[in-house]
DNA sequence: CCAGACGTTGTT
DNA sequence: GTCTGG
DNA sequence: CCAGACGTTGTT
DNA sequence: GTCTGG
């Protein structure tokens, strides 16, 4: 499953929410060459989406190159003594990555649309395959807002629905990342896929398989990340598993189906009328103001091409406006996300990282 | 030894 | 039916 | 994941 | 890259 979701978001806004959730991360725009995350209520395989990776660094030393050496299975050095201190600092960096994962050794650099998009949790059970390098030391959290499932009605035709969490929270998918060397071009692609696991309870009427979905902040979400982690165990394993929490599925605008278009129709529930034509949906408001739009006609169903550019607003999201400071992008997307009861994010927690070192308290090494 | 596979989904 | 593009 | 293409000729 | 099949 899970072969479309939605990403209408803004960086910023995605930073800011993972924030709330305890999670402080930095754009890890590498050496520039990653391109930015394609921003659309419809997003598909070969988009470049984002991505959350965690590295380890001591005493401000990064050692994340030291790992590597991990690869050799042999090498003396993992487990070196720097690995074991408590002053380890964990970073969590965001990454524009494309959709389809392509293992280092693949043949198809070139290829464009190859990539695995999923990978079954029972097949990190066994030893060998294409997962087995990656899945000890290319762990990856992918963002989400949400994700679309198809229902076949009779045979005929398909209904979309879009499946987000309940508390309006950002869905984090367990996922896995690697890279592509270019040798001519000297140029290096990232690429991920998303875990599936069996659907939980509540999904099941729609599909039998569903993305693992963590709570960005949690203990599982930590500990899927850890990256001084580097060999894949039972309990990495045992965190594949179907989404426990609440969540929200409802139809959507059929249109999310056309790849290409987006539209914030695609993560608004459906209404349904009488007429079997006049399928109309929920519009709360439209940022936009060129556009001159009617949500309540039927036509608005067919009217959603081109508009990336129409972004949901609720006056409950409004503190969630990007602060315009550094990146005076055009067309920014807002959320129905609520924050946090509690207060507005106060300072990065310095409690985070405290917590990792609860979880972790005893450094796992690689054999 | 080398060559070839290495994946998921759904549908039947 | 099957492949490609998004 | 789904939707859409799947082709050639000649003419501008 | 690493494992399997022949």
């Amino acid at each position: 499953m899970c072969g479309r979701y939605s990403l209408a978001l803004p960086l910023s806004l995605i930073q800011q929410m993972l924030a709330d959730d305890g999670v402080e991360t930095e754009d890890a725009a590498l050496d520039g060459s990653s391109e930015a995350h394609h921003q659309t209520y419809n997003f598909a395989p070969g988009n470049n989406g984002v991505v959350c990776r965690a590295n380890a660094s001591s005493s401000g030393v990064e050692i994340k190159g030291k790992c590597h050496f991990a690869s050799d299975n042999k090498s003396p050095r993992e487990g070196s003594s720097n690995l074991e201190g408590r002053d380890e600092v964990i970073k969590y960096n965001l990454q524009s990555m494309k959709w389809g994962i392509l293992p280092s050794w693949s043949k198809q650099n070139d290829a464009p649309n190859r990539g695995v998009i999923n990978c079954r949790d029972d097949s990190l059970r066994t030893t060998g395959g294409m997962w087995q390098s990656i899945k000890a030391r290319k762990r990856c959290i992918v963002v989400a807002q949400g994700f679309f499932e198809w229902l076949n009605v009779s045979g005929k035709e398909k209904r979309p629905y879009f499946i987000k969490r309940k508390d309006g929270h950002l869905m984090c998918f367990a996922g896995l990342w690697d890279s592509i060397l270019h040798q001519d071009a000297g140029t290096r692609t990232y690429t991920y896929a998303i875990i599936t696991t069996d659907s939980n309870q509540q999904l099941r009427f729609l599909h039998h398989r569903m993305p693992v979905i963590f709570d960005a902040g949690s203990k599982e979400f930590h500990q899927w990340l850890y990256p001084l982690q580097q060999r894949w165990t039972d309990d990495l394993q045992s965190l594949l598993k179907p989404f426990q929490g609440e969540l929200d599925i409802y139809p959507v605008n059929r249109n999310v189906g056309r790849v290409g278009r987006s539209s914030p129709s695609f993560i608004v529930p459906l209404i349904q009328n009488d007429d079997e034509h006049g399928i109309i949906h929920f519009f709360p408001k439209i940022s936009d103001s060129s556009t001159a739009e009617k949500p309540e006609t039927p036509d608005e169903t067919r009217k959603c091409e081109s508009d990336d550019e129409h972004h949901l607003v609720s006056s409950s999201s409004r503190r969630y406006l990007p602060e315009r400071t550094e990146s005076p992008k055009k067309h920014e997307a807002e959320s129905c996300y609520t924050p946090p009861s509690k207060k507005r994010r106060t300072k990065p927690a310095p409690q985070g990282i405290q917590r990792i070192t609860d979880f972790f308290g005893q450094t796992q090494r690689d054999k």
